[in-house]
DNA sequence: CACAACTGGGTAAGCGCTTTCTACTCGGGA
DNA sequence: TCCCGAGTAGAAAGCGCTTACCCAGTTGTG
């Protein structure tokens, strides 16, 4: 088997004269001028048989096809996007696959990005603005047909200014973006209401006869901890409960920040009747600190989250939760990004938040 | 403002001649042309500044710098990857990102690939062997320059040829494949300890006092279910006990399966006092099942897993389950993909499966 | 039977980059 | 003063494809 040398430039070189007609063995990736070759026909048709972009003859048109079976071609894929000006990928960027929030989201995203047989980029911030915004350029970089960015915005006004400036270059060369949570980058955006979503489930825990509650919220800097936590209040209000005393612990968005403010506030003295963890992770780190110190749900305490993340189908008691069609988010963003023309102007899509009221919290007597 | 025109063939006219100098707005991605006409170098210089590849005095470095800065210039990383003849991107196969078990494993490649600059194309094959050949395919297309498959391979040897085939052209092709699950294919590989780690779990649960067992399997062609299902059966033969009368219902290999599995165990008539359910989230949905039944777990039966997924930490009781550091395991195989040579032999690397006991699993009087 | 209107093949000009090769300028030893 | 390298810029030849363009050879129409 004769090998192909190498250039010192790593071009290659003609020098496997004494190569048979079948000598296909080379390193580096079968070409298409080699199928055509074996095929003995030009490379245009070959190109034109594979791509199936114009009608080619029989006798042709089959021997291309088994010279490229034969050789096990593969096309070059980065290739093709640059001669057509047009690639078949889309960017995911999200905080964290192993937040289950985000992987359903990422799942619904998949399906769609699959029914249409293109592949995804899929990148993870770890809630860091600044890889968000190295991400959103090298999906740039790869010329992404359409970005979908999840996570809540934050507060960070430098921030969010670099991101929606990269956006705007983003979107001046065509490409089309998507954000799930809120809508300020002037991309389309599917928006979950967080907020009247907090304020219902206020509502339907002061009907349950609570009035004094706890808030475990995320970073201050986040969107959706604020606004669910601003829901929250407005509901409480509403119904005639005095915000004053309501006590709110800032931690990590994540079930640790919510396991050590649950404990924190079991330190801190007599608990509320009722704790609201702006997410379920949250939720989740509370009722096991809960559990850990003894702390019964929801006898001792009532306690609900926000998301209704799948993990909660498991857990006893059962959590009482925002409910927010997770998959289905995703995949609206992903057909946002993906069916909405270049010139379109950029759509908002809401997505309702549904109070899912279960054991974790009681009623009163 | 001047819009350029497309010609009718898409390809860019000249006809924008009267724009004034700073007429940068265009359709499409900035150009490294455009950057180098505006710093009033070559296209070459330019292409030098902004990739390093070799020293550029500084008159005109720094012009190709602000240039690119002002016309928000962004690499075409496709077109880079066709010139150099290298892409930076690595490919992910997993079944499902819904899934913990895969979701843990993705973490941890994520994290590997990050620390490398690299971005990761994720396709999910929910299971179905066409589409994983598919993805192979895909990934090969798109010149991934390592690709990670995990999930457990399977006895359907028309598949198994034609993905080791597939392989065996990515790898000819220069590049580094690594399995998680079976090592079958000729690639790297992490080894989950499926079998030995089944068997030691057999061999504790046979001390706790169990006798009489049941196994709630996945599909009988999943290797990975039948290696479990292969050392549970040797633990308890080497505990002395009769695998004759071992109940074995298979199902999916999923929660879904787990759950209505462990319906049909309770509506056959009496429980085992130990039930081995050979993944998680069988296991998950297994108790759920019971759950629903009034079945208690563990005082009527014991229940236990494999895996050991994050969502166990907040299920009660906490889940027997037999270990597998699955964040680590996905780390292991994106380092043998990407920091072996393309010369070197593919590599298996054990992993170990520890049993841990929990609550689910009582001590028989 | 001349003249369109198709078909379907090949040639070559792209796509947006990188990199080799050539050319030039400059400083310093002989 | 001349020559030689070092250093750096630009021209141009790739990378692996697609596709516009051109040119037979066929067919269909009046």
């Amino acid at each position: 088997m004769t090998t192909a040398r190498e250039s010192p430039t790593g071009r290659r070189t003609e020098q496997d004269g004494a190569a048979g007609p079948l000598a296909v063995r080379r390193n580096g990736p079968v070409l298409l001028a080699e199928v055509a070759a074996h095929a003995g026909v030009s490379l245009a048709t070959a190109s034109r048989v594979l791509s199936g972009s114009r009608s080619v003859g029989e006798p042709h048109r089959g021997r291309v096809l088994a010279a490229a079976q034969e050789l096990r071609y593969t096309p070059n894929a980065q290739a093709q996007a640059v001669a057509r000006g047009a690639s078949n990928v889309v960017g995911l960027i999200i905080h964290d696959v192993l937040d289950p929030y985000f992987s359903s989201i990422a799942g619904g995203v998949m399906r769609q990005v699959e029914e249409r047989e293109l592949v995804v980029f899929l990148a993870s911030t770890h809630s860091d603005v600044d890889r968000e915004l190295e991400f959103v350029q090298t999906m740039r970089s790869h010329r992404v047909r359409a970005l979908i960015i999840c996570g809540s915005r934050t507060t960070d006004r430098v921030h969010n200014e670099r991101l929606a400036h990269e956006l705007e270059g983003y979107a001046a060369a065509g490409g089309q973006a998507a954000v799930i949570s809120q809508d300020r980058l002037g991309t389309h955006a599917v928006v979950p209401q967080n907020r009247s979503g907090a304020r219902a489930l206020a509502r339907e825990l002061c009907r349950l006869g609570h009035r004094r509650f706890a808030v475990l919220a995320g970073p201050r800097g986040l969107l959706t901890s604020r606004d669910r936590l601003i829901g929250f209040r407005e509901g409480l209000t509403a119904e005639g409960v005095d915000v004053a005393d309501l006590q709110v612990l800032h931690g990590e968005f994540t079930r640790e920040g919510g396991e050590s403010l649950a404990a924190e506030l079991i330190a801190a003295g007599p608990l509320p009747t009722c704790v609201f963890a702006v997410n379920d992770v949250m939720a989740l780190g509370a009722l096991a600190a809960f559990r850990s110190a003894g702390v019964r749900v929801p006898e001792d305490v009532s306690l609900a989250g926000f998301d209704d993340i799948a993990p909660l189908r498991d857990v006893v008691p059962s959590l009482t939760s925002v409910h927010l069609p997770l998959e289905e988010m995703g995949a609206r963003a992903a057909q946002l990004a993906l069916d909405t023309g270049p010139q379109t102007t950029s759509q908002a899509v809401k997505v309702r938040a549904e109070v899912v009221l279960r054991d974790s919290t009681r009623r009163l007597a």
